[in-house]
DNA sequence: TCAGGTCGTGAGAGCGTTCTCACGACGGAC
DNA sequence: GTCCGTCGTGAGAACGCTCTCACGACCTGA
């Protein structure tokens, strides 16, 4: 381990110029690519800035840009299910490839409770980041409400739940609810069941509202005795199945709201002795990487991701170009993937 | 909506100061809680930072304090599966309580390849964290290089693999697995074989080095045949569990060193038509949440996570505060959760 | 009464950048 | 030869904050 010199923390714009023999400005130039340097010039301070390892200080930078380059991805989750959701990680990583042919930064930031949502509330104000993409789940999320106090640039991934005016980029939960209910109904099933997803998130009210407009449009009421809530995760699955398969054990069709829920709700089909599909068919959603490994390979519908990711980031970077907030929205088609299981 | 004036930008601390008729430097003192201010004073100046929705410039502040009171945790994947590795999971929540009481901000950055690293790499170095939590997975892994080759403080999870001294908090992997696989042995097993990790990660390392070491104590040698790979994923596990049996039909019990990939290996062992633990007694690792409402509820190896992050936690802030790196090294003991699989 | 504190306060110098200007050098057009 | 435009450059003022220092006002003890 040898250090260079004495020298403590890290070097300035103003030593990488007097190595060079140019001006403070001169080397920002070079650093910041501007076209008015000579070759010379660029020369003596690349090779200083290479000589002294030199990597500019964001702050100052930021201090008079006022641009960190940073964009945040916000959840505000309060349990932990959300990491092991497929679809946040597919979110993570389309924005993040996204993200990565460009000089923006993405941070994630996770809260549960009260007290980490306000520091993330504080975080952002600071001025930490240019623009928020949120992913708020629950009703009860004080994070839409902290995050639209500030002029931000704000996007959501998901529809508010209250409906109010902020961008936001989602896909047609209904639609593909509706299709995946249709496609059951179509099939000649009569007893139609669902596992919904939690009733406080949009995903959840809206891929039940495609259940019901399908299942009302064939000419019949929704049984309650067909609908059973879940939480997303697997565990909930099997266990909303459990609860339909004793209140309806006549039940011939489900459609569940989550791919993960689908696996476990397969689970306790096949525990409960019924065939899928000759039995009971089953529609998942979100065409988690799981649907296809299941067994069998589960009819699902597919969220256009990648199309979603980059509308994000899209809709997000226009508002920070622009230096204000839009409501623009994009609802993206999804699409029924047809495998085994229905 | 209603916009206060035409102003455009957050409020600074001279605003504050002309508005409550002091100084910027006893709005300083008051926003950084420093005592030496009379309490009109401090009154006046609460009403104006109140009145103007004043928050500090975390850029300006940093530029002078050269502490940003954040830390990053990053995450080096090349895949997606650590999302969903409950592990993972916790290791974030713990994080992010020990740091709620702090005024601590935890980011999360996550990588997959060179690029994306590099990029992280850049990010931390330009002065955005005062430290960061490493979780390396993989040997091939780029960013234990390039946050090495900083003096930002940092601190490890998971013992790195190539020995290099670096500050580092773990669980006693070895050991764990050791008793793990002893537990089996004293049930009188004979037959015990072993679903690893990936053996470029140091846990799934050192849990299949605690196993040989169990297995080699007992007199026997290690059989090739009753060793299986799996990737921590529940999929691995039932993949490979099925390849175990079928090298290895007669094998009577089998630690699993992860509880997703347990969880496969029990449907594997299912769909064969063994029992658990009557057949082939399992022991999990990890102490998920999935492997007590599994079925059966999985005897496994705890980990102190909580005692985990606080460690990694304080010995980053020790760096921190004295300003340069340790590498001192903390690897905390497992627990054996019996339950009803062994 | 005066020396020696403490206490609250403000002026002003930085922190490491960017960016606007102004300035000299040089080139081509007349 | 003069004039204008471009081009490379550097000086210096920001950006919004912290922090040192000095300065009065007040209190205490001799």
């Amino acid at each position: 381990m040898t250090t260079t010199g004495t020298r403590v923390g890290s070097p300035t714009l103003d030593e990488v110029a007097q190595l060079a023999g140019v001006s403070r400005a001169t080397v920002s130039r070079v650093v910041n690519d501007s076209p008015r340097v000579s070759p010379e010039a660029r020369l003596a301070v690349q090779a200083a800035v290479e000589a002294l390892r030199y990597v500019p200080n964001r702050m100052a930078r930021s201090l008079v840009t006022r641009r960190t380059d940073t964009i945040a991805l916000v959840l505000s989750e309060s349990n932990t299910q959300v990491f092991s959701d497929p679809f946040f990680a597919s979110i993570v990583r389309g924005l993040s490839a996204r993200l990565a042919d460009t000089d923006l930064n993405l941070v994630l930031l996770a809260a549960r409770g009260e007290r980490e949502q306000e520091k993330i509330g504080r975080y952002v104000r600071q001025g930490h980041v240019d623009g928020v993409i949120l992913m708020s789940l629950h009703s009860d999320d004080l994070l839409p409400d902290i995050l639209t106090g500030t002029r931000l640039p704000l996007v959501l991934s998901g529809r508010p739940l209250d409906g109010r005016p902020i961008a936001y980029v989602d896909a047609d939960n209904t639609g593909g609810a509706a299709a995946a209910t249709g496609l059951l109904l179509s099939l000649g099933r009569r007893r139609v069941a669902t596992v919904t997803g939690p009733q406080d998130m949009v995903a959840g009210l809206d891929r039940f509202a495609g259940y019901r407009a399908a299942v009302e449009r064939s000419g019949r009421p929704v049984d309650p005795a067909l609908v059973a809530a879940g939480d997303f995760t697997e565990a909930g699955g099997m266990r909303a199945m459990t609860e339909l398969l004793e209140r309806a054990p006549d039940l011939d069709a489900v459609f569940v709201a989550s791919d993960p829920m689908a696996v476990g709700a397969v689970q306790a089909l096949r525990a409960a002795g019924r065939r899928v599909p000759d039995d009971v068919a089953v529609v998942g959603f979100d065409d988690a990487a799981v649907a296809a490994a299941c067994d069998p390979p589960l009819t699902t519908v597919a969220q256009p991701l990648g199309e979603m990711t980059t509308l994000m980031v899209e809709l997000l970077l226009d508002q920070i170009e622009h230096g204000e907030r839009s409501v623009e929205t994009r609802v993206c088609d999804t699409a029924l993937v047809r495998r085994a299981s229905a």
